[in-house]
RNA sequence: GGGCGAGUAGCUCAGCGGCUAGAGCAUCCGCCUUACACGCGGAGGGUCCAGGGUUCGAAUCCCUGCUUGCCCA
C-alpha cells in the first residue's frame, strides 16, 4: 500500500481510534490482576475529573497527554491498565455559569424556579459540556476505559458520597460549627468569594473611647466600622507597644452595652506612627490612623475572627440575617442596648456616634479610603457573618497525621515536630504497613503537602448552593414546654421515638443520630440518613410531626410514633425541622474519586465493579497541578486511608452480617490500621503560560484551544510538543500567535511536533520501500509472524559468538537503539517527560534518519541482514514513540507489522494481543548487550571526518551530486569506515597519495586534502579568481587554528594548575593529556597546510 | 508573612561539579541529492542576572542582592 508523501493527521486519526475501540484495547479487566487470581500487575490512573463548567484548555491537554503516555506505556509493558475517565460537577462554578446564562437568556434568577427545576437546568448544561469534554479527550487519543466513565454526581458516586458522609458522621468526624461567611443581607444568603468584588470607597476612621474597668482612664480605638462595637469581645494591642505591659490583661467596659472585655496582645495591632521603629512599620498605611488599640469583633471581621480563634475570644453576633442590629442571633446571651435594636447597619453607625458623643466618649473622625466587598448580584455590602456550617474533623490524627505518615520516609521533613500532621511512630509500635507508600514527583512538592497537613484546620464542607450532593442530615429542633421536662429527658424521649420509627421501616442500621447542644436554646437532634430508604423514613416522620402529607396518619411512621404524637409535636420546633438545605463542597465527592469510581462501598450494587478496588486501589499515579495538592490530593489520601482502614472496613462487614444492628452514636474510636494510599505516585505537572509568562485566560484572550491545534497540526503533534515541554520546572511558556487565516490562537511551537510526526512518517515510508516488497522469508504468511515470531530467522548482533557479522553502521544503530530505549525507560520511570520526548527525537531524527538511513542507502537493497536491522529498529522506535504519538505510530504499525524480515538477537518485539493494534503490542525490549562501544567510537570518527569534509564542500559550494577525491596519508587508517565516509561525504576515491593539490585540513593530527571539488571545465574558469578561493581557505584554516589554540590554552592551563594532577581523578588527567596531544597535532597540521598556501 | 520555582543564543528551553556550554525555532549561505522543502548540508550567534565564597576545577554547590512567576496564609 502506498503512503502519502506527507502525514495528514486528519486522514488517519479516526481510523486508528475506531480500531482501538473495536479491539476494546483500553478495557481494564480486574480479574486479570494478581490480587484477583490473575497473572498481571495492575497499573491504574484516575483522571482528575475535569469540571463540567467549560471545555478543556491546554493545561488539560498537557495533563491528559502525560497520563495517556503513562497508561499506554504500561499497557504495552503488559500491565493490566486502567485509566478511569470522568467529570466533576464543580458545584459553585457550574451553578454560577448556569445562573449567568439563565439571567442572560431568560432574564430570570435562580429563585424564580423551584430547586428541582433549576437543578434540571444545570443538569442539562452538564450533559452538554460533559459531551464536549469527552469529545476533546477522545480527539486527543486518551486511552481511557470509556465504558467506565463516571460523573461525581452519578448514582454510583452519589452512593459513595452518602456512605462516606454517614460513616464520618457516625464516627464523630463530621460536626456542625460556626464560621464566618460572606453574607449578602439583601438576598439573605451566603455568597462565595468569587461572587463578590472589592471596591475602594471613601470612608472614615472613627475614634471611640472605651473606659477601663476600675479606673477613670479610657483608651481610644480606631475603626472604620463603629457600629460593630456592639459585638466587640476584646481590644488588641501590639506587644511591642510601650503601654502594653501595663494594660494587657486589664479590662474595658463597652459603653451602653456594659460588657467587660479583655485587652489582649497581638501582632495584628498596628503600632501608631509615633511608636513605629522599622521602615515597614512606619510605611504601614494604618499606622497613620492607629491609636495602638484595635477593637476585636470576631463575629464580624475575618481578621478579628482569626485572632478570636487564636485567643479563644467569645464570638458575639449583633446582626440578623437581614442586616439589622439584633440580639436574637447572638450567643452567650449578648445584650444589646435597646435603642439599637432593629436598626440597619448604616443607621446604627450614626447612632453610635450620637450616643458616644453624648457620653463624651467620641473623639472624632479622619477621612480614609478603604476597600469594601460587594455582592455581585445584589450590589449589597457583603457582611462577614457567623453561620452554621458542617465540618470534617481533618485535624483528627486519623486524618491529617495519617496523610503525612503516608509519605515515603525520604520525602518527610527531618525536623518535624509540631502540627497536627506527622508524628514519629511511638517507641515499641511498628510503623503501619500502609505508611510510607506515597511519593511526589518532583519531590519538592512533598513539602507543600506536609506543610498543609501540619497546619490544617477543620474542613468546612457545606456550601449554600443547589447544585451538588445535598447534605443528608435532618434536624429535629427541640423547644421547651410548660410541662417542665428537662432538656436531657426530652432529648432522650425524642431519640426513643425516632428509633421506633426507624425500626418500623427497617432502616435503623442506615441512620445515625447525634444530639447537639445541652439546652433548649441551641439543642437539636441531627439525623443522618445513609440510604434513600432511610431518607424516606425520615420524610415520613417529619410529615407526621408537621402533618404535611396527605393521610399522614396512615403512614407507618404515625403508628410507630403512636401515643407519643402529641408530646412530640409539642417539643419539636417546627420551622427549623427539615433536611439541611446546603450541599457538600465539591471536593468532598472528588476526595472519594479513587473509591467511588471503583464501586466503593458496594461493588455489587453497580455492574462491572466487582474486583475493581482489589485490583486498582491503590492506583499507581495521579497527575495533577500543584494547587490541587491541598485541595484534592490531601483529601483523597485522608479519605482513602480512613475508609479503607481496618476499622471502617470491619464495621461495614459486621453490618452486612447483622443488618438490623443500630449504628450507635459516636462509635468508640479504637486504634486501627489505616488503609492504603489512593495512589503511590503523585506527579505534579507544570503550568502553561503564554509567551509573556501570563496565565492563559479567556479575559486575556491568550488561551489556546486543543481542538484548534488538533485540527491544524494533528493530535500527535500537539501531544509531542506538550510532552517535550513537560520539564520539572513550575511554569513553561508557550508563545501564542493569532493565525491570520483562521483568527484562532496557535503557537509556532506545535510545528515541532508536526514536523516530527512527518519525519517518522517518511522514515517509515522509506523503510517500507526498501524492504516492504521483498520479504526475507516469503513462505511465512504476514499474519503468522505476529503469532509466532520465534519461527523467523534470527540475526546475531555481530558480537563474539554471533553467527552473522553485522556491518559497523548496523552495530552502531543497534547500539544507539539500545541506549535510546534504555534512556526512554529511565526517563519515563522518573516522570521526565521532556527527556523522553527529546531522547526519542534525537534517536529517530539524528541517529536513525540522518545517519543510519543515509548510510545504508547503497547497501540495504541487497542485504537481508541490514533489512532486518532496519525493520527491527524502526519497529522498536515506533513502539517507543507510541505513548506520545499514538495515532501516527498506530497507522504506521498497521503497515510495518506485515513486513517479513529476520529478527535481531537482543531485540524483543512482542506482537499485539488485540486485533494487531500497536497499543496492545509489547514495549520494545533491547538487550544492553547490543550496546557497542567500539562501533560507537568508530562511527564517531566517521561523523567527525564527514563534518570536516562537508564544511569544506559547503564553503566551496560544491554541488551535492559532485563526487570528490579524499587524500589521506598512509599513516591514517580508515579501514572499515572508508565506504561510510564515501557515502556521507560524497567521495568517490580515497587516495593515499601525497598530493599537494586540493584543499587541506587537519584530522586526527594528520594533514588531509580533498580535491576535484569542481568540474574541470569550471575549474579553469575558477582559476582566474583563484585568489578568492585561497583567501577563503586561509580564513578557514586560520579559524581552525584559532579554535585549536583556544582549546590548547584551556587544556594546558588545567594541566599546569598544581592542584589538578594531584587531586583530580587520574583518568581525568590522562584524558586531558590525550586531548591536548590531539589538539596540538591538529593545530600543527592545520598550520602546516596554511603555510603551504 | 511562609513555602516553592525561574533568570543560559533574538525566542522557547536543556545542561545542575570536569567535553571548545547544547537543542528546536528564528537568522544567514548553499541545495527540489531518487523518504521527507513539515526537508537536506553548512554557518553565525552566549560576561550562563550581579557580587562574594567553597573547590585542582563552578552555568552547575553555598551566601547576599536584583528581576520575575506561582502556591499557601
Amino acid at each position: 500500500m502506498e503512503l502519502a508523501k506527507a502525514y495528514k493527521p486528519i486522514e488517519h486519526e479516526q481510523a486508528a481510534w475506531d480500531l482501538w475501540l473495536k479491539a476494546k484495547a483500553f478495557a481494564a479487566d480486574p480479574s486479570q490482576v494478581k490480587a484477583n487470581g490473575g497473572t498481571k500487575d495492575p497499573y491504574a490512573i484516575v483522571i482528575p475529573p475535569p469540571n463540567v463548567t467549560a471545555a478543556l484548555h491546554l493545561g488539560h491537554a498537557l495533563n491528559n497527554t502525560l497520563q495517556d503516555i503513562l497508561a499506554r506505556m504500561h499497557r504495552m509493558k503488559g500491565y493490566e491498565t486502567l485509566w478511569m475517565p470522568g467529570t466533576d460537577h464543580a458545584g459553585i462554578a457550574t451553578q454560577a455559569v448556569v445562573e449567568k446564562r439563565v439571567m442572560k437568556e431568560e432574564k430570570k434568577r435562580k429563585t424564580d424556579f423551584t430547586r428541582e427545576a433549576f437543578i434540571a437546568k444545570i443538569q442539562a448544561f452538564k450533559d452538554e459540556y460533559e459531551a464536549v469534554i469527552t469529545g476533546q479527550l477522545k480527539a486527543m487519543g486518551c486511552s481511557c476505559d470509556w465504558d467506565r466513565q463516571r460523573f461525581t454526581m452519578d448514582d454510583q458516586c452519589a452512593t459513595a458520597v452518602r456512605e462516606a458522609f454517614f460513616i464520618l458522621f457516625r464516627d464523630g468526624l463530621i460536626y456542625r460549627g460556626k464560621r464566618l461567611v460572606n453574607w449578602d443581607p439583601a438576598l439573605q444568603t451566603a455568597v462565595a468569594d468569587d461572587e463578590c468584588y472589592d471596591e475602594e470607597v471613601d470612608g472614615q476612621f472613627y475614634f471611640l473611647k472605651y473606659p477601663l474597668v476600675d479606673s477613670d482612664e479610657t483608651i481610644t480605638v480606631a475603626t472604620t466600622r463603629p457600629e460593630t462595637y456592639l459585638g466587640d469581645t476584646a481590644v488588641a494591642m501590639n506587644p511591642r507597644d510601650s503601654r502594653a505591659k501595663a494594660l494587657v490583661g486589664k479590662k474595658v467596659r463597652l459603653p451602653l452595652v456594659g460588657r467587660e472585655i479583655p485587652i489582649i496582645a497581638d501582632d495584628y495591632a498596628v503600632l501608631p506612627e509615633s511608636m513605629a521603629t522599622t521602615d515597614e512599620e512606619k510605611n504601614d498605611p494604618k499606622a497613620k490612623f492607629s491609636t495602638g488599640f484595635v477593637k476585636m469583633t470576631p463575629a464580624h471581621d475575618t481578621n478579628d475572627y482569626e485572632i478570636g480563634v487564636r485567643h479563644g475570644l467569645a464570638m458575639v453576633n449583633m446582626m440578623s440575617p437581614d442586616g439589622r442590629v439584633s440580639d436574637k442571633h447572638g450567643w452567650d446571651g449578648a445584650k444589646m442596648p435597646p435603642e439599637f435594636l432593629g436598626k440597619k447597619m448604616e443607621e446604627a453607625r450614626k447612632l453610635v456616634v450620637e450616643e458616644f458623643t453624648k457620653l463624651g466618649l467620641f473623639e472624632g473622625v479622619k477621612p480614609t479610603r478603604h476597600s469594601k466587598k460587594f455582592s455581585d448580584r445584589s450590589k449589597a455590602v457583603v457582611e462577614p457573618y457567623l453561620s452554621d456550617q458542617w465540618y470534617v474533623r481533618v485535624t483528627d490524627p486519623k486524618m491529617a497525621r495519617t496523610a503525612n505518615a503516608a509519605l515515603v520516609p525520604e520525602q518527610r521533613t527531618s525536623n518535624h515536630t509540631g502540627g497536627t500532621g506527622f508524628q514519629p511512630v511511638p517507641n515499641g509500635l511498628k510503623a503501619r504497613s500502609t505508611d510510607g507508600e506515597l511519593s511526589f514527583f518532583p519531590p519538592r512538592y512533598a513539602k507543600t503537602y506536609e506543610h498543609w497537613h501540619d497546619n490544617i484546620r477543620d474542613w468546612c464542607i457545606s456550601r449554600q448552593l443547589w447544585w451538588g450532593h445535598r447534605i443528608p442530615v435532618w434536624s429535629l429542633s427541640l423547644d421547651s414546654q410548660p410541662d417542665g421536662t428537662s432538656f436531657a429527658t426530652a432529648a432522650q424521649r425524642v431519640q426513643e421515638i425516632v428509633q421506633r420509627v426507624l425500626t418500623a421501616y427497617g432502616v435503623s442500621g442506615d441512620v445515625a443520630m447525634r444530639l447537639c447542644g445541652e439546652s433548649f436554646d441551641d439543642g437539636r437532634l441531627d439525623i443522618c440518613a445513609r440510604t434513600v430508604a432511610a431518607e424516606r423514613c425520615l420524610d415520613d416522620l417529619l410529615a407526621v410531626i408537621l402533618e404535611t402529607k396527605d393521610k399522614w396518619y396512615e403512614l407507618p411512621a404515625a403508628s410507630a410514633v403512636g401515643s407519643d404524637w402529641t408530646w412530640l409535636t409539642e417539643h419539636v420546633y417546627p420551622p427549623e425541622t427539615d433536611r439541611d438545605p446546603d450541599v457538600l463542597d465539591t471536593w468532598f465527592s472528588s476526595a472519594l474519586w479513587p473509591l467511588s469510581t471503583m464501586g466503593w462501598p458496594n461493588p455489587r450494587a453497580f455492574p462491572g465493579n466487582e474486583g475493581m478496588l482489589e485490583a486498582f486501589n491503590p492506583t499507581s499515579t495521579l497527575c495533577t497541578a500543584r494547587e490541587i495538592i491541598t485541595l484534592w490530593v490531601s483529601r483523597m489520601v485522608m479519605f482513602n486511608r480512613y475508609f479503607r482502614s481496618d476499622e471502617v472496613t470491619k464495621k461495614r462487614s459486621d453490618e452486612v452480617a447483622s443488618p438490623s444492628s443500630t449504628s450507635s452514636l459516636r462509635h468508640s474510636v479504637t486504634s486501627s490500621l489505616p488503609g492504603p494510599v489512593p495512589f503511590k505516585h503523585v506527579y505534579i505537572h507544570a503550568v502553561i503560560q503564554d509567551g509573556e509568562g501570563r496565565k492563559m485566560s479567556k479575559s486575556l484572550g491568550n488561551g489556546v484551544d486543543p481542538l484548534d491545534i488538533i485540527e491544524s497540526h494533528g493530535s500527535d503533534a500537539m501531544r509531542f510538543t506538550l510532552c517535550q515541554m513537560a520539564t520539572d520546572t513550575q511554569d513553561v511558556r508557550l508563545p501564542v500567535q493569532k493565525d491570520s487565516k483562521t483568527g484562532k490562537n496557535t503557537s509556532p511551537k506545535f510545528d515541532l511536533g508536526r514536523n516530527f510526526a512527518n519525519k517518522l512518517w517518511n522514515a517509515s515510508r522509506f523503510a517500507l520501500s526498501m524492504i516492504g516488497g521483498s520479504p526475507l522469508r516469503g513462505e511465512v504468511a504476514a499474519e503468522q509472524r505476529s503469532e509466532s515470531p520465534a519461527t523467523s530467522a534470527s540475526l546475531a548482533s555481530g558480537r563474539p559468538g554471533g553467527a552473522t557479522h553485522l556491518s559497523l553502521i548496523d552495530r552502531w544503530m543497534l547500539s544507539r537503539l539500545a541506549t535510546g530505549v534504555h534512556a526512554a525507560d529511565a526517563s519515563l520511570a522518573q516522570y521526565q517527560f521532556s527527556e523522553y520526548a527529546m531522547g526519542c527525537y534525537t534517536l529517530l531524527w539524528n541517529d536513525f534518519c540522518d545517519w543510519y538511513l543515509e548510510g545504508i542507502k547503497p547497501t540495504v537493497a541487497n542485504s537481508p541482514q541490514q533489512q532486518a536491522v532496519l525493520a527491527q529498529s524502526l519497529d522498536a522506535i515506533i513502539r517507543l514513540l507510541h505513548p506520545v504519538m499514538p495515532f501516527v505510530t498506530e497507522t504506521l504499525f498497521q503497515h510495518i507489522r506485515h513486513i517479513q524480515t529476520a529478527t535481531v538477537a537482543g531485540i524483543t518485539l512482542t506482537p499485539a494481543t488485540k486485533l494487531g493494534t500497536l497499543c496492545t503490542a509489547g514495549w520494545p525490549k533491547v538487550d544492553a548487550s547490543l550496546r557497542d562501544e567500539n562501533a560507537e567510537r568508530e562511527f564517531a570518527r566517521v561523523q567527525a571526518l564527514v563534518a570536516l569534509i562537508r564544511d569544506i564542500r559547503a564553503k566551496h559550494q560544491v554541488k551535492p551530486a559532485r563526487k570528490i577525491t579524499l587524500h589521506v596519508p598512509a599513516s591514517l587508517k580508515l579501514t572499515g569506515i572508508d565506504d561510510l565516509i564515501k557515502t556521507f561525504a560524497g567521495i568517490d576515491i580515497i587516495a593515499t597519495d601525497a598530493t599537494q593539490t586540493g584543499v587541506p585540513f587537519a584530522f586526527e593530527g594528520a594533514e588531509l586534502r580533498v580535491s576535484n571539488l569542481i568540474d574541470p571545465a569550471e575549474a579553469a574558469a575558477a582559476a582566474a579568481t583563484g585568489g578568492d578561493a585561497n583567501d577563503a581557505e586561509k580564513a578557514r584554516l586560520t579559524k581552525q587554528i584559532a579554535d585549536m589554540d583556544k582549546s590548547i590554552a584551556t587544556l594546558e592551563g588545567r594541566l599546569n594548575n598544581p592542584g589538578y594532577a594531584d587531586r583530580a581523578p587520574p583518568a581525568m588527567v590522562q584524558q586531558t593529556r590525550d586531548q591536548l596531544t590531539k589538539a596540538k597535532a591538529d593545530r600543527d597540521a592545520a598550520a602546516a597546510a596554511l603555510a603551504k598556501l
